[in-house]
DNA sequence: GTGCACGCGATCGTATGCAATCGGTGCACC
DNA sequence: GGTGCACCGATTGCATACGATCGCGTGCAC
């Protein structure tokens, strides 16, 4: 993480992205811990602006804060997890249609280059950057879909999937439990989304159909959903003594 | 704003609740300087805690923060307030589906008493309460929708509506290059949702006829955003250096 | 009279310091 | 041997202090 010089001053906005970016790349787990002091010598700053940009992390749902217990990567309950992907199910096809209308053949071709390399990188068998580059195939669209708010939601939601697919994805290597002690490993979760869905969605914006693509979309978004798997884990959760007693949450 | 006796140790959320609360009721006009040591005197807490709710609240688009120059209330473009109406009437039969599903009887009568209240404060002539009760009937509808991400959406949604009512609503006492300096008014902007739509809202919420419900919540932001009225202020604001000279942004 | 440059006040950006709180460990006692 | 308590290190919460930057007013020169 402590990879720059400490020439650059590190602007606010680029600590932010920083951690973004190692969310969304799923390089840091669900339930990692987050040090203000530890981030703030990683990053050569001092804690005041790491606490800032965790605050801006926990308003958008990727990092929990616990007074007098610091900042842990967010944990996705099952109703989170489903909950997002409700709502990207509703967002998704709106962007589609805006970036139908307004794409030009560049961005047409941008979307295609990700495609490609995500598909490279996957071959590689560079997780990370495969990973990177599918959220960026439906960031991409979003930004381009001429609506900053739902651009913007779009990146929230785009990362708490990768939150939860690591949670509760096809092969994540431990139960919440386990994942809030440890702090990474080298492969956890599997690739998330599936490079030829992602290509029958761009040839269905090429043909600048909305129904076709928003299908294609949903198909995507549904079989991603459907490979969220939370019996095994659910189990193991603690009864929650508080529920057994009958009270209040 | 300083209201309070010291004794209370005001808690973070507490100064959110109350900035969000004097945004939402249109006590704090947009363009309205945030000096930090102002609010923070006016809390009895330091700046460093107001920093932090500024940054909260300027995540959700509440408040502008311009480095070196401090935070402002955020003053919508006409794009902004189009961007919102175009989310609000993409989530509102969301939420209002999701209401019907787990609305109990008592949720219906609260809903019912938002209404009644929001009328009679209308009649007393009291301006912001009834604003906050007409924000607080839909609110509470997406509380009760069982989508906690959606809720919170809406609640950024609802408090920017009512920011770009005041900047383009039918009434507005002045356009936003003035409003940049006044702190307060009695009462500027108009009544801004129409009781008789909310009551028509919830007589669908009560037959628990989703589509009945999202047609009148559309027919109602529909109407709202018609009295939105961009052109006479379109003109005053400045060209825009950037754009006059062909350079991006 | 106009334009530019300098300086000052106001305000923000960041770091550091201290008090408060939490979790864990070890010891004593049962 | 197990349980309960007290202490202590680690970490956060918050405030204050200092340095940086910007806007604005003043003064001088042209």
């Amino acid at each position: 993480m402590n990879d720059d010089p400490r020439s650059v001053p590190l602007s606010d906005a680029d600590i932010h992205d920083r951690l973004y970016g190692a969310l969304l790349e799923q390089r840091l787990l669900p339930g990692t811990r987050l040090r203000e002091d530890e981030l703030g010598r990683a990053f050569g700053v001092s804690r005041t602006r790491i606490r800032q940009v965790l605050i801006r992390l926990a308003s958008e749902q990727l990092v929990t804060l616990v007074p007098h217990a610091g900042a842990r990567v967010a944990e996705p309950t099952p109703d989170d997890a489903r909950e997002v992907f409700a709502v990207r199910r509703l967002v998704e096809p709106v962007l589609l249609a805006g970036f139908i209308d307004r794409a030009t053949p560049a961005d047409l071709r941008a979307l295609h280059t990700w495609i490609v390399d995500e598909e490279r990188a996957r071959e590689a068998g560079q997780r990370h950057d495969a990973i990177r580059m599918a959220g960026g195939f439906h960031l991409h669209i979003a930004e381009r879909a001429g609506n900053a708010t739902l651009a913007r939601l779009q990146r929230e939601l785009v990362t708490r999937t990768s939150l939860a697919l690591m949670c509760w994805g096809p092969e994540q290597i431990r139960d919440p439990a386990q994942a809030s002690r440890a702090e990474r490993v080298s492969r956890p979760g599997r690739m998330t989304c599936d490079c030829r869905e992602h290509r029958t969605v761009l040839a269905a914006l090429k043909l600048r159909d909305k129904a076709a693509a928003a299908e294609a979309m949903d198909a995507h978004l549904q079989r991603l959903e459907a490979q969220l798997c939370f019996d095994r884990a659910e189990a193991p959760r603690a009864p929650g003594i508080a529920e057994l007693l009958g009270l209040p949450q």
